[in-house]
DNA sequence: TCTAGTACTATGTATTGTCAAGTACTAAAT
DNA sequence: ATTTAGTACTTGACAATACATAGTACTAGA
């Protein structure tokens, strides 16, 4: 799969998957690998991140089938940002979208 | 506009520009700033990796508004790769948009 | 002669995804 | 009792690509 594509994309799936109800870093990884193959690697620093800037707060908890899992929680600013990136991913997709089309009738 | 959202995907819209008919660097910015917002300085490196790698040719031609323009030219290969970029695209956009549009509905 | 528009090049920087390796816990199989 | 598989997270080096900025240079019109 193209790399590329998924720079940024990554980060909205991330916020509206933690959105729905609250997610460890594992349970992530799965979720999101079913809509874009994606890299244990990859999600981890994401929730880093996320949680630096103030879009996530976490909390452990421990679980039977392995080690300690730490909870990522949505806060009002993740809101507010998820709503921003889905706004702008919409708006990019159905520019892309629309020229690629065209494109293709030619 | 997010900077990580046309990852890859300005590569995409130059070559099916280019596809349509030969084009000059400077065109091509205003071509793909018409679908989405870009730098100059972003298109011309794009130009000069995709004749590096061999999917793009290019020739001068003089100009009365201006200084000399490269036009380029699309190859067999430059073809061949906007069709699995073009499908690669389309594949992971539609994942993506199907999992968004499910998460607004809730 | 100056300015605006056209046209291309070069360089340094920031962001973000990948890979690889390592730590550590639980439960089932040998 | 030991090994293996599955779960769970961390870290660091690396690669790809978009951006900002600056510089060169040509033409035409004020």
């Amino acid at each position: 799969m193209n790399t590329q594509f998924k720079k940024g994309v990554l980060e909205l799936l991330v916020l509206l998957i933690v959105k729905e109800k609250d997610r460890y870093g594992y349970e992530l990884v799965e979720a999101v690998s079913k809509i874009v193959d994606v890299n244990e690697g990859t999600i981890y620093p994401i929730l880093k991140r996320l949680s630096n800037e103030g879009y996530f707060e976490t909390y452990l908890e421990e679980s039977k089938e392995g080690p300690v899992r730490k909870y990522y929680h949505i806060t009002a600013l993740g809101m507010k940002q998820s709503e921003v990136l889905l706004n702008e991913w919409t708006v990019f997709a159905s520019s892309v979208n629309d020229f690629v089309k065209g494109s293709v009738k030619k």
